[in-house]
DNA sequence: AAGCGCTTCTGACGCCTTGTCATTTCCGCC
DNA sequence: GGCGGAAATGACAAGGCGTCAGAAGCGCTT
């Protein structure tokens, strides 16, 4: 096979408008809208071609995972990295995750369908096992950072409670947080006041002083910590954007 | 339209019956495998009768969420109404929803199908919405509990902090992580120890406790609340089984 | 027990989407 | 300008969905 430079971009230009297009049509009108007829249209190509870079309709959803779950890690590697206390890092990478929800609105949907729909014969499942293995390496990260916090002192766990508990239960309510937040349109409301995140911090908040993790939030501010981190972040994505 | 007692008798049957071997499906094969000629050929109707009593596939799911939901809401009022101290009813509720999602291991995948794929047309949506209603209910009973221990002087919140902040923190971690363990087995050993509510209630705790919301887990065993609980819904669904 | 009217059941039909593949088109090179 | 391999196409078969005209069933009357 002989394949031009010239070409293999065009291709590789080719297969991420598919996923970019697949991704609008899934955002804007849900996945009963989203056909291969209907992306081949909107890309201006056949249906024929698309088959030529993903093999099934799942496929492309398992790449538009792959293409956001690397986006999600790249932001909580950064905010794993900040210098500070093992909880202020902690505190970072909450406010990674959401600053992260907020430029993907749509994240739950590809992940959900790939659980849901993907079988065996019809995705390509390097990828999706790729984004596993992504989320078991944030997952160690995070209980690097734990493992940190109790060899400094900051922390004192139970005996029997191993540290995966803390990132279990960090994991779970960042988790749940944000996937009631991205169902939310669907919820009537429920008196709940502020952005998500507002609810989030508070609830973390307590649970780490719960565990008595220093410094407690009486003792430093994470609020204004998150404030400046959220703005960090927006800043140095800004400046990547325009370079 | 003259029906005797005895058809109505039998439609309601098969009604429950099209759920009931629709749920066996998407538990034992997954979403791909169902389809309504499957579903005919097991129930031994044809599709076209299906079709009498469901408006489409969608709606099959939409009836098995109403189900589901009705099994959980039940659970969940039982433990509400529980005596006790309101963090009591707390647990006792945590309690209930653990037990849920043993009882009914596929509980996300038709809701989440429902949600993704449901457009006007195809279902039913009084379905729907009726189980989100029954969600918004629970929220307030948790937030009436919430509003008793403020009441009572247990929890003292800050003042620019409103209680459905902290129901939002509960719904969270407990969605959260029961979700994550509903999707495991996709997940290698995180290095987590002991079941998910066993991780779930270690953080609720630490939670609870930040928040200063008495009594605290050091003032009642709450562990050993949560065991007794446990038993005592097990026997209450036993006996009724029985009877 | 035959006939009638109403309810219920059925499966063939039309439509849509998927994924394949034989054919056509394109493109660089001689 | 024509050759050969790569790439693109769209017709096709397969299969699922939802519908509907007609068949079958049931209860009541004569």
């Amino acid at each position: 096979m002989v394949r031009s430079a010239r070409k293999q971009l065009e291709i590789r230009e080719r297969e991420d408008r598919i996923v970019e297009v697949a991704r609008e049509i899934l955002l804007r009108e849900g996945f009963p809208a989203l056909n291969m007829d209907r992306i081949a249209r909107e890309i201006g190509w056949s249906r024929g071609t698309i088959y030529q870079h993903y093999a099934s309709k799942e496929d492309v959803l398992a790449a538009m995972m792959v293409q956001t779950h690397a986006r999600r890690v790249e932001l909580f590697d950064s905010a794993a990295k900040r210098p500070g206390s093992p909880r202020q890092r902690i505190a970072a990478i909450g406010v990674a995750i959401d600053v992260f929800m907020e430029l993907h609105p749509g994240y739950f949907k590809a992940e959900q369908i790939v659980a849901l729909t993907a079988d065996q014969s019809k995705v390509r499942w390097e990828r999706v096992d790729h984004c596993y293995a992504q989320d078991n390496r944030c997952f160690d990260v995070a209980c690097g950072i734990v493992r940190e916090a109790i060899e400094r002192g900051d922390l004192v766990l139970p005996e029997d409670v191993a540290l995966e508990t803390v990132v279990f239960g960090l994991w779970s309510i960042n988790f749940g947080a944000h996937f009631i937040g991205s169902a939310m349109s669907k919820w009537p409301e429920l008196g709940i006041q502020g952005t998500i995140y507002d609810g989030l911090s508070f609830n973390i908040l307590a649970m780490l002083d719960g565990l008595g993790w220093r410094p407690l939030s009486t003792e430093f501010d994470y609020r204004a910590f998150a404030k400046e981190e959220r703005e960090r972040i927006l800043a140095d994505r800004l400046a990547e954007h325009e370079a």
